[in-house]
DNA sequence: TGCAGGCCTATTGTTGACAAAATAGCCTTG
DNA sequence: CAAGGCTATTTTGTCAACAATAGGCCTGCA
C-alpha cells in the first residue's frame, strides 16, 4: 500500500512509461528516494565517484540527476566543491508548512468548485474505508490514508501548476522531514474528523469553508511540529 | 535598470559569486534567458549539437543545464527524443496566475508583519520615485518598477521558500509569457494607485488588508490577460 | 496504388579519460 | 609551539568518442 501511495505522489519524478527509462532518470529517482528515506541524510555530501559506484553507473548520468535535484531544491551545489543534501532548519520547515497551508487551502477551494460528483462520491468512500480501518491503527496505514486524501483533493483542484508544486518539491521536503523527526501525527480519530468536515464542505460545494477547514487542518499539524521542536539548532 | 532588476529577480539561477561560475551554470542561465526572451520559442526543440555549438561548449555541460531547467519546469524531456521548451496554454497561464495570486497575497500579509520600519520607508520612497517617473511613461521603466515593487514585498515576507517559489519558476513562466503576448499592462496611474494602497496597508501593519489588495491587484492582471486571449489554442 | 517491413541516418544516452580547482596534510620558519 | 605557505591528493568540471534508440525513407509485395 505504501508503494502505491508513493507512486501516486511522485508523478513529477516518474520517468516516461514502460522501459523508456534512461539511466539518468533512474538515478534521479533513486537519489530522491535515498534522500527522502534518510539514506542520504540532510547535509550529507554527495560524492560523485562513491555514489556513482554504489548506483552502478558512471558520473555522467549521476551529474545530470544531481542537476535535476538541484532544480527541485533537494540539493545545493557549490562549484568545485560538490553537492550537499539540503538541510531544513525548524524555521524553514515551518515556512514550508506555511506555503503548503496556503496552497492546499487553495486546492480545497478549487476542488469544491471543480470536482465531479463522481470524484466527490469516491472521496466519501475513501473516508468510509478509513473509518473502518481506524481500529487497527497501523501507523503506516494511517499515514498512507492521509496522503491519499490530500492527494485526491489536490488533484481535484484541476490546476496543473498547483498540483505540480504540491506533489513535487513541497511534498518531497515534507516527506524528507517525516523520517528524521519524531512522529507527530494527530490521533487518527481527530484527523478523520477533520477530513470528514473538509469532504462535506466540498460535497456541498462550499469552497470558502473547505479552504478554511483545510488551512486549519494543516496549521494544526504545523503547530504540533513546532511544539515538539523546542531545541533550536541553527 | 532592466539589467539590475533582472539580476534582482534571478537569485536562484545566479551561480556562485565572482568567477566561480562553471560552464554548466553559465549555459543554464543563457538557456533561461533565451527561453524568457523568446529566442528559444515555446515548444521549440532543443537540439543538443546545435545549441552546444551556438553556446560554444560541448554537450556535457549543456545536458546538465537542460536537466536543471527540467527541474525548474521550463523544458520537458522525452527519452531518446529530446527536450522541448514548455508551452503554456492560456488556461495554464491563467492557472499560474492563480497560484501567484495566492502566494503573493500571502507574501503581502507576511510582509506587513515582518518588514522592518526601514524597509517600509524604502518601499514608500520607491513609490515616490515611480510617481515622479510616471509622466515619462517609458514602458520598460514601468515594468521594471513593477517588478521592483513586487520583489521587495516578496523579500519582505521573510519566508525563504515563498521567496524561492515566487522568484524562481513562477517568475520565469510569467516572464516568458510577457514576451510572447501583447502588452497587457494596466495604465501606470492605476498600477501605482494599487501599489500605494498596498504599501499603506503594510505600513499600518494591516496584513489582512495588504493580502486582499495584493490578491485583487494580481487578479485584475489575470483578468486583463484572459480578456485579451479570446482565441483558444489547445 | 497503398501498405508493410526493414534499413539508415541523425540524435540522444553513456562512458572513460583528461584538466583544473580545492582541501588537507606536512614542512618550514618565526 | 603556533602560524603560514607549499605540495600532493582527491574531487569536480569538461571533453570527445562510442553505443543505442527513434523516426524517416525506400523498396517490395499484395
Amino acid at each position: 500500500m505504501a508503494k502505491i501511495v508513493d507512486n501516486l505522489w511522485s508523478p513529477t519524478t516518474d520517468p516516461a512509461p514502460s522501459d523508456h527509462r534512461t539511466i539518468a532518470d533512474r538515478v534521479s529517482q533513486q537519489l530522491v528516494d535515498a534522500i527522502v528515506s534518510g539514506d542520504l541524510p540532510q547535509g550529507s555530501k554527495i560524492s560523485e565517484p562513491e555514489v556513482a559506484r554504489r548506483l552502478g553507473t558512471s558520473r555522467g548520468p549521476l551529474r545530470e540527476a544531481i542537476r535535476r535535484l538541484e532544480g527541485l531544491r533537494l540539493v545545493q551545489r557549490q562549484a568545485h566543491v560538490g553537492a550537499r543534501v539540503i538541510t531544513l532548519s525548524h524555521r524553514e520547515l515551518d515556512e514550508v508548512y506555511s506555503v503548503r497551508e496556503a496552497l492546499e487551502g487553495m486546492a480545497a477551494r478549487l476542488a469544491a468548485q471543480h470536482m465531479s460528483e463522481e470524484e466527490v462520491a469516491e472521496l466519501g468512500e475513501l473516508l468510509a474505508r478509513h473509518e473502518l480501518m481506524i481500529e487497527q491503527d497501523h501507523d503506516y496505514v494511517q499515514a498512507a490514508g492521509d496522503y491519499d486524501f490530500h492527494y485526491r483533493i489536490i488533484r481535484g483542484s484541476g490546476n496543473r501548476w498547483l498540483i505540480e508544486l504540491l506533489t513535487g518539491e513541497l511534498y518531497h521536503l515534507i516527506r524528507m522531514y517525516r523520517l528524521t523527526a519524531t512522529r507527530s501525527a494527530p490521533r487518527p480519530e481527530r484527523a478523520l474528523a477533520d477530513h470528514r468536515r473538509i469532504a462535506d464542505a466540498i460535497a456541498e460545494r462550499d469552497g470558502e469553508l473547505a479552504e478554511m477547514l483545510m488551512r486549519r487542518h494543516i496549521s494544526a499539524a504545523r503547530q504540533r511540529i513546532a511544539q515538539r521542536m523546542p531545541e533550536e539548532s541553527p
